[in-house]
DNA sequence: GAATATGGTCAACCAGGTTGTCTACTAGGA
DNA sequence: TCCTAGTAGACAACCTGGTTGACCATATTC
């Protein structure tokens, strides 16, 4: 059988593909990975493009880009920072939180299928061990997300 | 609980990056993922740079680079493909497969580290459904490597 | 034998990062 | 209170690793 990593890299593959296969079938403008993890990140915590940059595990400039283009399309807007003059907060919009809500359930739709698939109760080890994994590898806080290539 | 293409994308740069610490503690030239997939699936299989570049998830102009790289630092080699005169074998060397099996090692020892974690049930369910799952989705044909960002 | 498809290479280009630098502001001591 | 070290954000230059497109030589199909 493949190593683990090949197995992730292959079904994180395979997933994203669908997904943006039928992002594209809806008729939604099919961003890219990234963006989603930055809505999804901002869904649950307010951060700065500083904050963003860390948890995709890139740079504070590479993440000022991506704010920037989400920012120009109407995902996202900076607000000023309520105590700290020099930093923003980055917020979603409604459009963003839309976008993310359908993409939502684009997820569910194909994690459904998967446990159909192999099983629901196969679904949620999965789930469960890569969850504990990652908590005992890096503890609180959160990896980066950006696979290297 | 984090949707499964991001504990997928978290674990598995989670894993890569430890992987690269390690090789570098041993002082193993740290060649990128892509290079060793290639070992990997060259270990299995004949394979000309078309091949490899599907596997990879990449053009074959890519996969050319990859391939020329690999040629120069002398881990793989190309010999005439026995009766297609356009084509070529592109095949490890001594040196490559050295790589890999030191990269084995490395790998294996991560995944044992994974099992103490969360047990090595969990580990395995978690490889036999991910393998099932990608069996499903793709069928035969391999998907590709490459994740998408 | 002609038309079409495929492996490999070359060149131009591009996307999405990185490093480095700068300014404005913050925070933590002497 | 002032001085110092650190941080958020912006701008610019650059680099890596991919893509698209064109081309040749060979294979394959009819």
């Amino acid at each position: 059988m493949e190593p683990v990593p090949v197995l992730l890299a292959m079904t994180y593959r395979a997933m994203g593909d669908q997904f943006h296969d039928r992002l594209r079938q809806i008729g939604l403008e099919p961003l890219r990975p990234a963006h989603g993890y930055v809505f999804r990140f901002l869904a649950q915590r307010r951060a700065t493009t500083v904050d963003i940059g860390a948890h995709l595990g890139v740079t504070k400039q590479a993440a000022a880009k991506i704010v920037a283009e989400l920012d120009e399309w109407g995902y996202v807007l900076r607000e000023p920072h309520p105590t700290d003059k020099r930093a923003q907060y980055v917020t979603l919009t409604t459009k963003g939180r839309d976008y993310l809500k359908f993409a939502d359930v684009l997820w569910a739709d194909l994690e459904n299928e998967m446990a159909e698939a192999v099983g629901a109760d196969t679904v949620a080890t999965v789930k469960a061990g890569l969850t504990a994994y990652l908590q005992h590898v890096h503890g609180e806080d959160q990896p980066g997300l950006r696979p290297v290539w």
